[in-house]
DNA sequence: CAACGCAACATCCTATAGGAAATAGGTTCG
DNA sequence: CGAACCTATTTCCTATAGGATGTTGCGTTG
C-alpha cells in the first residue's frame, strides 16, 4: 500500500510528524473561521475523504477538540460543533478573562524579561496596520493579532498554568459571531499601547488596570453583535 | 463476532454509552492513583489488552488525557504519563488555584442558592469523618474529598469557565508526590468549616480570604513532600 | 389532518491487519 | 576501554471491514 505517498494533502502544510497532528490543526481552523458552522453536526467520514486520511486520526483529533471545548460529542450521536456563545456565556468569558489576564498583565510588568518587553512593544505596534485589507481577511489578521499580543503577556507573566488557562479561553471567544466592530482596530491598538508601556515600566498595577480597562472596552464593542441577528440564545426562547 | 456481549470488562463499571468514554474514566484513574507511575512510557497495545478492548479507543482517550495534561505524547514515540511536578510547577499550580479560587468563594458567597449552601455546609462537616481508613484508602478518601468540596464551590460560584480551569488544574494536583501531611485531615476540616461558614453567610470578602488562607495553609503542609525523596526536580539539576 | 409505528438508511463504533519509524542491544573499530 | 555503527525487535501509526445503533422518511390509522 504506497497510496501514502502519492497523496497530496489538500489543506495541510508539509505534514509535521503525525498525521493526527495535522488533521487536528486543519479541523481546529475549519471550526475558528466558522467553516464548520457553530451547532452544525460533523460527519468523520465526510471530513475523512475530505482531508484524505482514514477516520481514525480524524476520531482522534475530535477527541483533542472536545478536550479544548471546540466540539460536543452526543454518545451515539455523533460530534457536534460547539454553538454559538449565548449572551450569558459571552459575559461568562469576558467576567473570567478579567479575572485571569488582569492579574496576568501585572506578573507580566515584573515577570518579563528584557526581550519580551521588547517584543511586546513591537506587537502592540503592529496593530497599526490591520488598517489594510477586505472584510473577512481583515477580521482574520485583527483576531490573530489581537491574540498574539494576549499570548505574549501571557508567556512573559511566567505562569505555564495561567497561559494554558488563558489560551484556552480564546479558543472559546472564536465561537462568538464574526463581527468587526467599527473603529475597534484603532481603539485595540492604542489600548495595547497602554497596556505595553505600562509592562516596560515595569508598572504592575497600571499594567493590570490597562489589561481590565482594555478588555472592558473590548467586551462593550462586541456586545452590538448580539443585536444584529436575532439568533437562538436559548433553545426555546421567549422573547 | 459476537466476543462484544461474552466479555466482561475488568474494571470499568457497567459500560455507560460508549465504549471510549468508559476507557477515558480508567486510565484517568489509573494515572491519578499512580498505578501508572508518573514519567513512565504507556503502552498502547498493553493497555488495550489489559482493558480488554481495541487499541482505537485506547487512542482516543489518550488523545483526551493529553488535552487534559494527564499524559504527553512525543510524536513518532509514543505516550508517558505525565512526570511529577516540579517545585517551580507546584508553586505555579497553588499561585494560580489562589487567584482562581479565591474569586470563585467569593462569588459563591452571594450568587450560591440555597440548596448550593446547604450542600457545601454538609460536605464541609462530612471531612471530619476521614480519621477512620488505613494509609492509601485513607489518602484517596481524603483527597476525593477535599477536590468535592472545592468543586461544589466553585459551581455555586455560577461560572462555568471558572469551574472548569479549576476542574483542570485539580487534574494536575494529583500529580503531585503521595503525601499524606501528619494532621492534614484536622486542619483542612477546619479550614473548610469557615470557608463554608462564609459562604452561608454570604460574606464574599470572608470566603476570599478564608479561601486564600486554606490554600495557603494546604501549600505549607505539602511543601515536606518534596524533602523527602530526592527526587529529579531538573533533568540535569545542580545542587 | 395529525400522530404513531415501522422500516430502510446513514452513521458511528469497534476490531483487525500491515507498513514505517524509533529504540535497544550487540558488535566492531579506533 | 569507549564510542560509533549496524541490526533486530518492539512499538506506533494508518487503513480497511463489519456489526450495532440512532435517525429519518413514509405509510397507516384514529
Amino acid at each position: 500500500m504506497a497510496q501514502q505517498q502519492a497523496r497530496e494533502g489538500r489543506l495541510r502544510p508539509a505534514r509535521r510528524l503525525t498525521l493526527a497532528e495535522d488533521v487536528y490543526e486543519s479541523i481546529k481552523t475549519l471550526v475558528m473561521d466558522h467553516i464548520l458552522p457553530p451547532g452544525e453536526r460533523v460527519n468523520i467520514d465526510a471530513l475523512a475523504r475530505e482531508l484524505d486520511v482514514s477516520p481514525t486520526p480524524v476520531r482522534e483529533a475530535l477527541a483533542r477538540l472536545e478536550a479544548d471545548g471546540l466540539v460536543r460529542k452526543r454518545p451515539l450521536s455523533g460530534y457536534t460543533t460547539t454553538p454559538l456563545l449565548s449572551r450569558a456565556e459571552f459575559d461568562d468569558l469576558f467576567d473570567v478573562r478579567l479575572l485571569l489576564e488582569g492579574a496576568t498583565a501585572g506578573r507580566a510588568a515584573t515577570h518579563a524579561t528584557a526581550v519580551q518587553r521588547q517584543r511586546i512593544s513591537a506587537e502592540a505596534g503592529a496593530s497599526i496596520d490591520v488598517e489594510a485589507g477586505d472584510g473577512y481577511r481583515r477580521h482574520a489578521t485583527f483576531t490573530t493579532l489581537d491574540a498574539t499580543f494576549h499570548d505574549l503577556i501571557a508567556e512573559a507573566a511566567g505562569s505555564p498554568l495561567l497561559r494554558d488557562s488563558i489560551t484556552r479561553l480564546h479558543s472559546h471567544l472564536h465561537l462568538h459571531r464574526l463581527y468587526f466592530p467599527p473603529n475597534g482596530a484603532p481603539d485595540t491598538t492604542i489600548e495595547h499601547q497602554r497596556i505595553a508601556d505600562a509592562i516596560i515600566a515595569g508598572d504592575s498595577r497600571a499594567a493590570a488596570d490597562a489589561m481590565r480597562a482594555h478588555l472592558t472596552a473590548a467586551r462593550e464593542r462586541h456586545l452590538p453583535a448580539f443585536d444584529r441577528l436575532r439568533a437562538p440564545e436559548a433553545p426555546h426562547g421567549s422573547a
